[in-house]
DNA sequence: TAAAAAATTGGATTGAACCCAAATTATGGT
DNA sequence: ACCATAATTTGGGTTCAATCCAATTTTTTA
C-alpha cells in the first residue's frame, strides 16, 4: 500500500517525465527547458534527481531516456492524468477545464485511488485528452477487479 | 477568474484554517500545534501569514479567530473538501478513502471547478464526511446556475 | 506573587524549484 | 582536422514554505 503509491514525484517532475514519454527516445535538456520555459541548468539538476529515482538514464551532454521502470511509471502518470480529467469532465467540467484542473492536482492522487476510479468507470479507453491504456502488469479484467476488492 | 480562484492557501494552511473553523471562537496556538503535532512556534509563524492574508485576527498570547472573509473562505474550504470527497466516493472510493484522498489534493482545486462539480451534482446536501452547505454569496439556484454557464 | 504554562522571537535547517555566470563538451562548416 | 558556436553542466545563490530548538516574554494559577 505504501510502496508504489504514485506520490513519489513532485508536480514538476511529473510534468517532465510525461514530457519525456510523449517526446520519446532520447530527449535533450534544451527540449525540456524550452517546453517549460525554464533555464537549462534547472533541467539538468532536476534530471539528476529523476535519474536518482531510477526513472531515466542520463548520458551527460546527450540527453535522457526512460528506463523500463520509468516508462512504466510515466505511463501510469499519463493514465492518472487522463482518468482524472475524464472524471472531472463527467462531473461538469469542459474537456479543457478538466485537463487543466487535473494537471494542477494529479501529482497528489494515489495509484490506489486511480485504480478504483478506473475500475468504477469500467476501464474507459477514451479520455478527454487522449486514449487510456490498461495494461497493469499481468492483471487484467476479472483478475484486476478481484485484486482491487 | 483569477481572483478568488481558491488556490491562495497552501495545503497546510488550508488544514489550519479548516481546523480553526471547526474549533470555533478563539483558538489557541497550542490547540493547533497539538492537533497537528507541530511545534507551537511553527504555528505562531504560520498564523502570522494567514493573518497577513486577512483570514484571521491574531491577538498575541491569546489566540486567533476568523475574520468575516476568513469564515467565508474556510466555509468554502470545507465545502471543497466535501464535494471532492463525495465525487470520489461516487466514483469507487470508500468514504474513508475518499476523505483521505481529497485531503491530499484539495488545496490545488479551483473554486470554479468546485462550483461546476457542485452544480453538476445538483448541490448535494449530504457528503461522506458531513453536511454540505450552499450559500454562495447572494447567488442561489437558477441565479448561480446562470452565472456559472 | 512566584512558579509553571503558553506563546512568541530569533536563529537555523531542509527541500524543491529556480536563475546566472563560468567552464566544459559536442558539432558543423571550411 | 580545427575552431567557432551551440548545448550542457557546474558552482554559487535566491526564494519560499514548513519546520525545529533555545531563549525570552506574557499569562495564568496555586
Amino acid at each position: 500500500m505504501e510502496p508504489e503509491c504514485g506520490l513519489a514525484l513532485s508536480a514538476r517532475k511529473v510534468e517532465y517525465l510525461k514530457f519525456i514519454l510523449k517526446t520519446g527516445g532520447t530527449v535533450r535538456t534544451n527540449e525540456i527547458a524550452s517546453a517549460f520555459s525554464v533555464d537549462p541548468s534547472t533541467i539538468t539538476k532536476t534530471l539528476a534527481e529523476i535519474t536518482a529515482a531510477g526513472y531515466i538514464t542520463h548520458i551527460p551532454y546527450h540527453g535522457v531516456c526512460l528506463t523500463d521502470s520509468g516508462k512504466h511509471h510515466a505511463e501510469f502518470l499519463v493514465k492518472r492524468h487522463r482518468i482524472l480529467s475524464l472524471m472531472l469532465a463527467r462531473n461538469g467540467l469542459s474537456s479543457q477545464e478538466a485537463c487543466r484542473e487535473a494537471e494542477r492536482f494529479e501529482s497528489h492522487v494515489s495509484k490506489k485511488a486511480i485504480d478504483r476510479i478506473c475500475h468504477f468507470m469500467g476501464h474507459p479507453r477514451q479520455g478527454v485528452c487522449g486514449e487510456i491504456t490498461h495494461d497493469d502488469g499481468c492483471l487484467v479484467g476479472n483478475q484486476m477487479d478481484r485484486a482491487l476488492s
